[in-house]
DNA sequence: ACAATACTTGACCATATAGTCAAAAAATAT
DNA sequence: ATATTTTTTGACTATATGGTCAAGTATTGT
């Protein structure tokens, strides 16, 4: 029977297999979307058959979905951080410090996810109405009450966390027009290092109380 | 002979049909992406048959290539109105303003940029690297100069750019998670009517010279 | 009215691609 | 060694889809 369809203590061949296939999909997702890569371009870059890619995983929606559940969790996780008895100023700049580094270390991760939002989040509607606006409703909150609290400047809680999404993950998911904009020819500098200071600064001033 | 391949001037059926489908087309691409579209879901959009939609177009990518043509020009036009001689911070945030009613307005579009810079804008490069870049670039210039007469805060013009680019169109294009975060449940508030005001005083305070 | 031109479409074709299957090969258990 | 289970794959099918074409219909110019 199908590894896929069976519930048993998984053998080393098949953890092996299935991170292969899943790090292969995960090229192949992001670089080209859902619709625009096939089965056969996952089979060759794990070096695999394609019908043996189909033991492993019951088709290729159910891949992308493996992919879109692991990813999830990786998102949310820097959120989780945020914690209410720390400098409120320090725990958001070193949250936009961590979506950052994020952005930079998983840019596969970053487009696949946006991918998945751009065409309506089709498969993660449900994660996205359920943990992801459970944990953002609550980080509001948090922040919120440092507002109450005189501790940062009053602005909006959840178009500050919508500002920080788009702004950390502008580089990894457009990284071309970024690159090309400041210009391929290798100047040296990495736009990830650049952006660290930019965006520092830019919420230090948004949220210092003292105006 | 097929009119796609004429130089004649058009005739009224000629503008109409050929509206009709980018219209169409718009509105299937932005959705679904260059590949999960297909020429049926298109022509039956645009209620014509699918060899009458080749009759006008060469292919489904040159329908793409026309909808891309037009749209840099629509993304760069308020860039092109940032004026020297303005004064900087009303300059900027009037162009925050502008790109986020543009996102507002044009959310197809956006989200149909957005598509083609995630798959590493294969369409559009040659127009990234010519006209975004340079026009990117005297924008900066203008930027630094208002940096050097003490007008504005120092910030790298670059990354201002970028920033705007990300907060305004993530509305657009990120649209379910903003929609699902807030609350689905109609509380009233358009996203991008309360993001208007967060923004303008997100870079209110960042380019704020006196500080 | 008549010709010329422009437009439209049903019926195709060629190809790509997700998924199947039976049989072989490899690994594991006894 | 042998039986059992797991893994692998070549050959296949069914369907979707971009694109063609010849034959028709409508429009326009004279």
């Amino acid at each position: 029977m199908a590894r896929s369809q069976t519930t048993k203590k998984p053998t080393r061949i098949q953890r092996e297999k299935t991170r292969s296939i899943l790090e292969a999909a995960l090229d192949v997702f992001s670089e080209r979307g859902f619709r625009g890569s096939t089965l056969d371009m996952i089979a060759e870059r794990a070096s695999l058959s394609k019908p043996n890619i189909l033991y492993y995983f019951d088709s290729k929606e159910a891949i992308h979905k493996a992919l879109l559940a692991e990813l999830l969790q990786t998102w949310l996780a820097p959120l989780h951080g945020i914690d209410e008895a720390g400098d409120p100023i320090e725990e958001i700049c070193g949250y936009v410090a961590q979506k950052l580094k994020m952005a930079q270390e998983f840019p596969r991760e970053s487009k696949l996810f946006a991918n998945e939002v751009l065409q309506g989040a089709p498969h993660i509607l449900g994660e996205i109405q359920g943990e992801l606006k459970a944990l953002t409703s609550e980080k509001a909150r948090v922040v919120s009450e440092w507002i109450k609290a005189g501790k940062i400047a009053a602005v909006d809680p959840y178009h500050l966390f919508f500002s920080i999404w788009a702004t950390t993950q502008h580089y990894a998911d457009f990284d071309i027009q970024v690159r090309t904009v400041l210009g391929d020819e290798a100047e040296g500098a990495n736009p990830f290092e650049t952006a660290g200071p930019f965006l520092d600064n830019m919420y230090r001033k948004l949220l210092n109380p003292a105006s």
